[in-house]
Order: structure tokens, then C-alpha cells, then sequence
DNA sequence: ACAGTGATGTAGATACTCTACACTATGGCT
DNA sequence: AGCCATAGTGTAGAGTATCTACATCACTGT
């Protein structure tokens, strides 16, 4: 972990935080990272180079489905909106998230 | 997360869980994968493969030292403790983990 | 004309974990 | 004596997510 200040991701959550992030209205990526950034107050950074290749990884496996748009700056951008697919995804690595996060905060915790 | 139900651990986190294990006493690599896995309630698996390598990376960074010594079933086994930078290391992981997994916890719960 | 920024994208390196195997030693059982 | 389960350490190779770094295009403002 952020073994030398390097690492702003907990490796496998990114998924994560993009499908919740769509949750409530279809975005563009440059958007998705924007957001992320922001609600996690600047703790997590969102790189290109692992945005991306995720959204691509994301919308190849069924959860997301991409259509160009205008962005809310009249720029050409894709759109990720969520799947039913992805809905359930994102429900599933939310618990899973919840029950690491939890088991290892039992292991920190620990007598 | 947990893609397939395959994966066990965060990555990058296999680091803090065994020094936060060695916090205590010195113990053998069997031993800390136990602890683990029973402090975690078998929520956590540690593999050998993902154990071994873990210690001797940290061993080699100085944060662990190693000692062959008899476990508690009279058997052969390699002790690991805690160096002085061992416990920096611990501190500032258990901080970088505290830091990360509030930030995505912010993100899971937006409005 | 140019710089800045919004926006998408890829290539290659790095690093951690997983699967699967190999090896040694001890204790118990038949 | 032979066999199996368990304790314990270890490595090789594959898989995969992320990071660094770069490239490209378009719009806006100066």
C-alpha cells in the first residue's frame, strides 16, 4: 500500500468505483475520474492509463454500455451508463468490498 | 473484487496483515497465515505462494528479520520479527489503508 | 497562430497474487 | 516396515490490474 508513494489504488477497486459511480446517471470517463477524485477528497487519483483500459474492460464484460455524446463543454465524449448486468455487479463487489474491508479491519483491530 | 471468486485478498495489503500479525511476538510464516485466516474469521485466505515470497520481500527490505528456530509442534521453522523499521512500516501502512479505505468508503456512500 | 485544457486512447513496465508443484520432517496407524 | 496426514518452507509460471509515458484530436481564449 502506497508502498512508496506511488500507489493511489487499492488494486481491484477501481471496478468498483466506477460501476458506483454510475449509478445514478450515465457519465463520460474524463467525468467518472473527475468525480471519484473529488468525492474521495483528492485520496484517490484515477490515472488515464487505468481508467480507460477499465471502462473498456468494464463494457466488454456486459456492465456498462458506451455511446458517443457532447459533454456539458460541447466536446465529443463516450457515455458509460450501467446495465442490469451491472447493477448486480456493482451490488456484488460492494458486499465484497464491505467483507474484506472488514476483515481486515478485524486483523488491524486485533488483541 | 473477488472477480471470480478466486481472489482472497486485496492486493497490497497481504504486507500490513503480516506485520500487523508479527506486532506482537515473533512467529513463523505457517503461524501468521493462520492467524490471519482465524482473525479475519476465514474471510482471508493466504496462499504459500503469496505468503513466502511476502516474507522474504519484507525481509528484504528490512522490515522483518528471520531466525530458524522449533515451533511449538517441534518442528523446524523460521521465526519472523519485527524491526524497528518493521514498526514504522506497520504504522504507516495501517495509516495508507485507514487513508484509502475511508476515501473509497466516501465514494460508496455519495449521494 | 498558439497555448491550455477537455477527452480518449495505447504500449510497455512493474508488481502482487494465484495455481500448482516440490521438498523435508514428524507422528500415528496398521 | 510402510503409509498417510499434517506441519512447514519454498519456487516457477501465469494472470492481471495498475502506473508511467506518450499520442491524438478538438474546442476555447488570447
Amino acid at each position: 500500500m502506497a508502498r512508496d508513494n506511488r500507489l493511489e489504488l487499492l488494486q481491484g477497486t477501481l471496478d468498483l468505483l466506477i460501476l458506483r459511480t454510475l449509478q445514478t446517471a450515465p457519465k463520460h470517463g474524463w467525468d467518472i475520474a473527475e468525480q471519484i477524485e473529488q468525492t474521495s477528497e483528492h485520496v484517490l487519483e484515477v490515472n488515464q492509463g487505468s481508467l480507460y483500459p477499465a471502462l473498456h474492460r468494464l463494457e466488454h464484460q456486459g456492465w456498462i454500455k458506451a455511446e458517443w455524446g457532447i459533454s456539458e463543454l460541447g466536446r465529443r465524449a463516450r457515455f458509460y451508463r450501467l446495465t442490469a448486468e451491472g447493477r448486480k455487479q456493482l451490488a456484488e463487489e460492494t458486499e465484497g468490498w464491505k467483507r474484506l474491508s472488514a476483515a481486515i479491519n478485524r486483523v488491524i483491530r486485533m488483541a
